[in-house]
DNA sequence: CTTATATTTGCATCACAGTTGCAAATATAT
DNA sequence: ATATATTTGCAACTGTGATGCAAATATAAG
């Protein structure tokens, strides 16, 4: 089977592997930093140019929490360039600040995965009364 | 009845009162960029440490959307220091991109609002599989 | 209302994340 | 093996937000 890169339509480099590949070994979503600390000896632009490269083509999606880094996650396969559908839980945890990407289903979700939900915050999409 | 600023116990300044009055003012979440269009002549410094400020005190709380600007929206009343607590729903309008804070019971939102929710993301806070 | 104290403001300067243009290096296609 | 397309690394830049400090303003006390 093909590479995620080669399905991308990306050149398969060594540093692309190696980013790809801490953010996928990865059970919860990963910080550019975090990135930074696993990769040896790395180059800031080309680093910024890859999680950019990745966002762009559906292989990764970023998970932004006020006041904190952003949080890079693997995208589903079908994600893609402008049409990333994630309709999952960013579950942080309380404890170890962890975020992790919690799959159930759409419209019912609290209190139904394996974790212990506190609070929680909607980001949801669509059109406002102003607009309709 | 006092004042925001003076319930807060900061000191009640001109500036602070202009920030204030826009912020509230709007019925959707505002940026910065908003925010100093508003306002005439400013320093950017004191913008910058009144928001900090704001977000310390409770007045007001931010909102974290990937790829755009932080946006800044009113607290309820109750909110303190270290202490928010909004349970409601952030829906972004897909046509004209404004930010609406929506209170909604918290366990059965979707479709509940006077909105048309096309898609959603849910941040919860909470205890992990792991941690537990 | 006046004065003393506490807080905020503005300025200059800095720190740091992320970007850009361009030439050299590497990957893919033929 | 070679030609072409893409990526990388370097140097330099941009914009956001933070800091130290003195002047200005707000609040508290008499
Ligand atoms: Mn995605
Ligand atoms: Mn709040
Ligand atoms: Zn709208
Ligand atoms: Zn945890």
């Amino acid at each position: 089977m093909k590479s995620i890169l080669k399905r991308k339509n990306i050149s398969e480099t060594p540093f692309r592997k190696s980013v790809l590949e801490i953010i996928s070994d990865s059970s919860s979503a990963v910080s550019i930093s975090y990135i930074e600390n696993k990769l040896g000896e790395y180059n800031r632009v080309t680093l910024y140019r890859t999680i950019k490269t990745f966002l762009e083509t559906g292989i990764i999606h970023s998970i932004s929490i006020a006041g904190e880094d952003l949080r890079y996650a693997m995208c589903e396969d079908t994600c893609q360039q402008d049409n990333h559908i994630h309709n999952h839980l960013h579950l942080q945890c309380t404890q170890c600040n962890s975020v992790y990407c919690v799959d159930l289903p759409a419209d019912s979700f609290i209190n139904k995965s394996n974790h212990l939900i506190d609070s929680f915050e909607v980001h949801a999409k669509g059109v406002c009364e102003h607009c309709q």
